[in-house]
Parts: structure tokens; sequence; C-alpha cells
DNA sequence: CCCTGAATCATCCGAACGGGCGACTGCGCG
DNA sequence: CGCGCAGTCGCCCGTTCGGATGATTCAGGG
């Protein structure tokens, strides 16, 4: 801001000092002083309000709105609880599809193996996360970040 | 704005009249002009800088942003998603039983009535929601936000 | 080489679930 | 009053699920 009180001041005075200069050719000898003090009054409220504005400009009042948006992210999975469950690849994988609410046939088609061995996967995830129905383990799941 | 306009009409005229008066009295014949210009100059830019950022001072820039706000805590309930299901009151809180993996006996010992009602009500909130199994269901319902 | 863990499949059984049906009650609305 | 809706309950039937147990195969580590 120091700068623009500088260029202001300069401004000010060059034009104090050209309004002398004209003062003594021209205007106080053909013009009343009514329109001497108008045009400094117009000039310098024009400058007063171009200056104004330029020091206040940054000050925009910046009113954040937070909106909150649900963003869990790409999902990022918490591989110490899967280890500290104990669930192996298959188990994980398999308790992921039952997340996504296929029962035990559709589940061994997807994965070309039998329903029977579906239901020993689970069965086996179900103790290691000590649940004893799928809907507890996929809630469970979720929790611990197993799943998305 | 006209007001304001009006106003600053008002006050210049009032002013200016006043330094003419004044003019007449003492200044001309006691100080110089440049003073007399320079007075004006200054009550010009101050009037000139109050206007000016007065006129524009409401220019409140409303940045929207977007906040990734993890809202995990209170829930707000997707009201509108919930008529447009169609579910009532009682399947819709039987359905966040469901939810946290109770069977429909316990749901059942839990709101002292029978399991056969509440097969009924889980019956009739699949339809509603066109799913058949009760893990497709809990998916469903925290995807429109149903339940936490 | 043997042992272990995993993945696979199987069989049995009881419990849980889903779908369908009928029925009764209580309440609000026209 | 009659009608419809929500809530309650019961019964039946077939499917699915969960639990238990056993067997086979295969890869990797001691």
């Amino acid at each position: 801001m120091g700068k623009q009180v500088v260029l202001y001041g300069a401004v000010g005075g060059v034009l104090i000092a050209l309004l002398k200069v004209i003062e003594y050719k021209h205007f106080v000898h053909e013009y009343p002083s009514e329109i001497y003090g108008g045009l400094i009054a117009v000039i310098f409220t024009v400058l007063g309000i171009y200056f104004g504005l330029r020091w206040t400009r940054a000050k925009e009042v910046v009113v954040i709105r937070e909106v909150p948006v649900r963003m869990d992210g790409p999902f990022v999975m918490n591989a110490e609880k899967l280890k500290e469950v104990g669930l192996t690849a298959r188990e994980h994988e398999i308790l992921a599809l039952i997340a996504q609410g296929l029962s035990n046939r559709e589940i061994g088609e997807k994965l070309f193996i039998s329903e029977n061995t579906i239901k020993t996967h689970s069965s086996r995830l179900f103790e290691k996360m000590q649940v004893n129905r799928r809907v507890q383990a996929v809630q469970k799941a979720k929790d611990l970040g197993l799943i998305p």
C-alpha cells in the first residue's frame, strides 16, 4: 500500500501543480472560481473512489460455505486389521462378495467353484471374525475397513 | 444507490456553498488559493473514498468450497428416499435391526412381537426395496441413506 | 521328505430365511 | 358405516445358511 500512497501523493501534486499553472494562464481570468473548485472536487472525488477501491479491493468478503460431501475416497483397505483377523485372500474375496448381497450359490458360480466350498470358506471366516451370521460379518468387515 | 447519489450531490453542494461563503469572508484574503484547492481536494478525496467504498462494500464473494467432511457422526436420514421407497416406520425400524445383524427371532424378542410378524415386515420391505435377501436390503438402505 | 496351511469338495442336520396365504385388529378418511 | 392401510400373528413349504466333520490336492518351509 505504501507505493500507492506515494503514487497518490505524486498524482495529486502533479495535478495541483498543473492546475496552478493553468490557473494563471486561463482559468482564473476566464472562469469564476467555483468552476475551479468544482474541477478539483470532481478530479479528487474520482481519485478518491479509485484509490479507495484499489486499496480495499482485495478485501472481498469471502464466505466459505462448507458443503458436507461424503467422500470415503477410493477406499484404502486396512491391511493390518486383515492380518489381525487372519483372513486368507480367498476368504477375504468371498467376504466381499457376501457383502454385495450374493448368495453362496451365486458366489460359487462367479468363482467357478462349488457352493460347498463357499460354505466352508464362509464358515471359516465367520469363525475368524467371531460372528455367526453373514450380515454381522459384513457389518464388522465394514467397521474394520476390510471392505468398501 | 440512487439515494446515495442524491445525498452525495447534496453534501457536495452544501460544502461548495459553505466554501463559497467562507471564501469571501476569510480565505481568499488570508490564504493562498492553493490551500483552498487543497482543502477541496482533501474533502472530496475523503468523500470519494467513503462513497466509493460504500457503493461497493456489499461485494461479497461467495465461495462455495466443497469440503470433504468426515460426517459419520450424527447421520442425517434421507427422508425423501424413505418416502420414495414407501417404507412404513415399523418396516424402517426392522430394516435397521436387520442391518445390525440380528436374526428375525432376535428382532422379535427385542420388539416383543412374534417372529412371524418380523417375517411379514421383512418380506414387505424386501418387496418395496426390490431385493430378495436381507444383505441386499442392508446394502441398498445404506446407499440410499436410510440407515447409518 | 514330511508337515502345515490353503483351497477344494462332499455329506449331514438343524436352524434360519423367503415367499405365499389367510386372518384379525385398530385407525383414519370419505 | 364401509374401505383401505398398517400392524399383528399363524401356518406351510422349499430354499438357504451355518455348523460339524472328513477327505483330497497342492505349494512352501523346516
